[in-house]
DNA sequence: CGGGGCAAGTTCTCTGGAGACGCTAACTCC
DNA sequence: GGAGTTAGCGTCTCCAGAGAACTTGCCCCG
């Protein structure tokens, strides 16, 4: 119809959302570094509050900058730590992984803040993947320096871990995959890795985080060499703020 | 405002989203349905339009939600197929998987849109994982019916490579990991995951997304058996519609 | 029956203003 | 010098209004 390709400019709220990203990527701002406020914006473009309140959501939203009510808001430049070095991993080791929080601090230990066990009838998905009426369930929340980011449940057919230390809160040295080992499932062998950004629903108390908060769900599932399901795991994690990275010594 | 202000009481703009969310979540608003626009939630609470606007944003913001000019705000529930069924995945079969596509699609194919191949000096973090000073990188974009949903860079040390189909566009039958297999190569051990939440830097173009939107970032390091790092794989992806499913057959 | 144009409905962007609340640093007092 | 208080600053929430941009369905016309 009329003139249609006119290259439209982004709004106002975007074009200053860019500026401050690509400051923020190339290292002009740094982590940690207060971004102009709200009055400094206003009077620098000459826009309105809310506008300028637009510009720095965006921002907020993409997870470079945090704010602080009352003081500022910040450059929070999440910079993951690839890898060490290379490292052969031997299948039997995952899960001792450890976790780098944040990229200017050395790797931290995992810790271990509630761990709950059950013997529970299985769901019907659980119970169509471990081939089992029962399970045993150990929940745990991880956390890193006090702060919960990760909830695991875990799955096992009743029948194959009764009367093991798997149905104990403390399973010994070399944790659950020891045991495992211990009753001839090893090596244990990872399948079907799922990946999901969702809005958390309900999960939020004890991760501390508010309905709504993304987080990322992976489930995988361990099999033996022979083929037989031994765990279902369900990791639901804040993602916005985590990496996990593993980092095998043995 | 006259009234004085509920001690802990979430804002009303928090509260709407709250309500909607729970009406989402609980199957009452499906996948698809039209959410209530802006007059009608400034109508129905009484609110001026920037609240109920800001109400929508929480869950178009959460990923629960697309906004669409002119017509309105639809509900776009993600639920993730977790799993068809037990299967035993063998390690050299990884990088087979297939993409699902939404929740209440069948899977589809990945279809490969760009492969660029290249010989390149490495840069320093590769080459110290890789321990090679040049390498071949793969580039290759995935997409699912048309719409583009990963980038994938994966590197070769040379001297390992050279002169096999892994250097050219088509890799034969089986793929990369049939030919290492070829080399000898084989099991291949994936170590090092990682994931991060980032929002996209540049690739937008290649994704056709923009810039600050958020992507999944997963590196992935195969070793042999021996301990060889073969290849390291950077993959980045559209982590907010994305759901990757490894399902294994043989 | 098909196509073009129009109008209603909806989201998007932006303006201006106001009170509440949290943080911080300067200040006062002991 | 140390501790408590206070004022200023900055973000958070919410209000009211208006034009632009886009979608959709309807109506008119050939």
């Amino acid at each position: 119809m009329t003139e249609s390709p006119v290259h439209h400019e982004p709004p106002i709220y975007r074009r200053i959302a860019d500026s401050l990203r690509s400051q923020i990527l190339s290292g002009e701002l740094r982590d940690g570094d207060r971004l102009p406020g709200e009055n400094a914006l206003m009077s620098e473009y000459g826009i309105a509050r809310a506008t300028a309140r637009q510009a720095l959501a965006v921002l907020i939203n993409e997870g470079l900058a945090v704010p602080r009510r009352g003081s500022g808001v910040y450059v929070r430049l999440f910079r993951p730590i690839r890898r060490h070095g290379s490292r052969r991993l031997s299948r039997e080791q995952w899960g001792q992984g450890r976790a780098i929080w944040d990229s200017d601090t050395r790797g931290r230990a995992y810790t271990v803040d509630e761990v709950h066990i059950e013997r529970l009838p299985s769901a019907e998905e659980i119970g169509r993947v471990l081939d089992s009426d029962e399970v045993w369930v150990r929940r745990r929340r991880y956390s890193v320096d006090g702060r919960p980011v990760q909830l695991a449940a875990s799955h096992f057919p009743a029948d194959l871990v009764e009367g093991t230390a798997i149905t104990l809160p403390d399973t010994g040295p070399g944790g659950v995959y020891a045991r495992l080992g211990d009753l001839g499932y090893s090596p244990v062998h990872f399948t079907e890795e799922v990946r999901a950004r969702m809005p958390a629903p309900h999960e939020s108390e004890l991760l501390r985080l508010p309905a709504g908060n993304p987080i990322l769900i992976v489930a995988r599932t361990a099999y033996t060499s022979g083929g037989i399901p031994v765990e279902l795991n369900e990791m639901t994690m804040d993602a916005a703020a985590y990496v996990l990275q593993y980092d095998f010594d043995a």
